[in-house]
DNA sequence: CGAATAAACGCAACACAGTTGCATTCCATG
DNA sequence: CATGGAATGCAACTGTGTTGCGTTTATTCG
């Protein structure tokens, strides 16, 4: 095998083949929104870069995270705190006419594979994008522990 | 007519039935979230205010804002750019499992009365608080004119 | 009608998410 | 390996929302 697995950061041919540098920082939140089981917050993401090796910048991440955004390799979303939740553009899945779970308490969604609700008939001149079913409760570990809030 | 006009901020009678209090802030608040024509943000219903009368005080409308969402006059939403947006709860109207539509443009929210959605099978351990059928696109005013933002 | 009391108000300060400007460093090209 | 433009890191700033606390006000009760 090659030596060069120093020098090449994870994904770097995804972001070369988007137009994008493939540079450390990218790599490294590529390789973490690949990791998380949903949708992180920029705090969330900070922390566990910082966990796992060295501490990126906080306007580093929110670039690369813009920057992830606009090449098509990571999502963006709000919750229901208003604060935005980044993911990875998982290739080839349509992301509408699915159901969310929201928990009340940790904040924490998750995706059910729901069937697409029925669209209700709309008032004149609303065109519709897109349609989530969102329901909304106490999820396991929550319900389970006292537990609080993931970060 | 009886002269406690001067006296008397309006709804007050819809206050008192929810159990606040009739407070003058309370009673300017929900005049101003009944004239909007979409839901608007903590800025916009500040200015309103200042605009009509005498400025309201910024902490003090957050904790207008939040009795009444708590009390059910009023409804709390995340528009697209993580801001909070209120708007007032048209009485009689169940605020469960039922439908909004979002308008992508400007933010609004819109309630329409469609059929309750039907809750799919929860994960153990998760429990359903309630659900909505959260539906978004283009409203009719947006569609027709370019029309932006409220603010 | 007037006093008591608990809630609501206003002010100040704080906390958190997100942004902008600029000097330095690094990836990609030749 | 040199070079140029993009990416990074630091500092400072804006906007939105929150907390603590003393004062004011709406309601209840005598």
């Amino acid at each position: 095998m090659p030596a060069k697995s120093v020098s090449t950061p994870p994904f770097s041919a995804a972001l070369r083949a988007v137009g994008l540098k493939a540079t450390v920082a990218r790599g490294r939140v590529l390789e973490v929104l690949h990791a998380a089981l949903q949708p992180a917050s920029h705090g969330e993401i900070e922390a566990r870069l910082a966990a796992a090796a060295s501490p990126l910048d906080r306007v580093t991440l929110y670039r690369v995270l813009d920057s992830l955004v606009t090449a098509g390799l990571a999502l963006k979303a709000v919750d229901a705190r208003g604060v935005f939740r980044f993911s990875a553009a998982q290739t080839g899945v349509a992301h509408q006419r699915h159901a969310h779970f929201r928990c009340e308490d940790c904040g924490g969604v998750f995706c059910l594979d729901a069937p697409p609700p029925a669209a209700p008939s709309l008032p004149d001149g609303f065109r519709l994008h897109g349609a989530e079913l969102d329901l909304h409760g106490t999820c396991a570990r929550c319900g389970d522990a006292g537990g609080g809030h993931p970060a």
